[in-house]
DNA sequence: GCAACATATGAGCATCTGTTCATATGTTCA
DNA sequence: TGAACATATGAACAGATGCTCATATGTTGC
């Protein structure tokens, strides 16, 4: 048996019960993919922003309301809203003095969807 | 304009700039759902865990072989495997002394593969 | 311009989270 | 049974995160 010497306690012997542990780096995603990915699945976890999005999902709304139907501050509203946006996730107008928040595209639906899926199991 | 007393900076006047504000809740689900939701998403909202999940999307594969391939500690490997097996991502079988993990379902790869689609716009 | 409304933003704080380290549990084989 | 291997787990710590509070920016109508 081999013997790395990084000083991690974890590779201190190189073996292969599967046989698979170097082929799936061809598949893995570069490291920039993956963080940009995290960062997506990221703002879906958190239930603030899930019931924002539930929220958008049947209507656009301003901020005010949106803080006035979660029960939220306006600033805690718009703080989410910041990074769902950045995101992508949603897009804005200004309607008056009110910004009026709308979800981005399809994708975020079909990922709630596929969510509440598994949870259903 | 009513009046609200509820001590909250964010709600203290009243008013529907799109007229939705009231509506929503008959859609919106419970708190225990959107706590599960967001629960879920959670678990694809690390690239650590992302990684694991694209590893065992090829192939299954024992905890040794993780940590050796995504470069990690055998600990941290077995920390996160842990969490995603709890919201039953993944599952596992023993095999002589290792521990092989495998993908629980499909909605793992369709969620993955919808947020794939999101980032690459 | 100014007052009222609507939203955004930065600092501070408490909580959550992921890793490491040490160690416990469990399996195989001699 | 004991030694080596494989995995799990608890405590502790550092960094990330979401909220609040105060305040800044931006819009409308007088």
């Amino acid at each position: 048996m081999a013997i790395k010497e990084n000083g991690k306690n974890a590779a201190v012997h190189v073996h292969e019960h599967t046989g698979n542990a170097h082929e799936l780096k061809n598949l893995m995603p570069d490291e920039d993919k993956l963080y940009d990915l995290a960062e997506l699945f990221k703002c879906f976890g958190d239930s603030t922003r899930i019931r924002i999005l539930f929220a958008l999902f049947e209507n656009e709304m301003c901020v005010c309301d949106l803080a006035d139907s979660l029960n939220m501050t306006q600033s805690a509203v718009s703080h989410q809203l910041k990074i769902l946006k950045q995101m992508k996730l949603i897009t804005n107008r200004r309607e008056g003095k009110s910004i009026i928040y709308m979800l981005a595209d399809s994708h975020v639906s079909s990922i709630i969807a596929q969510g509440i899926e598994h949870i259903l199991e």
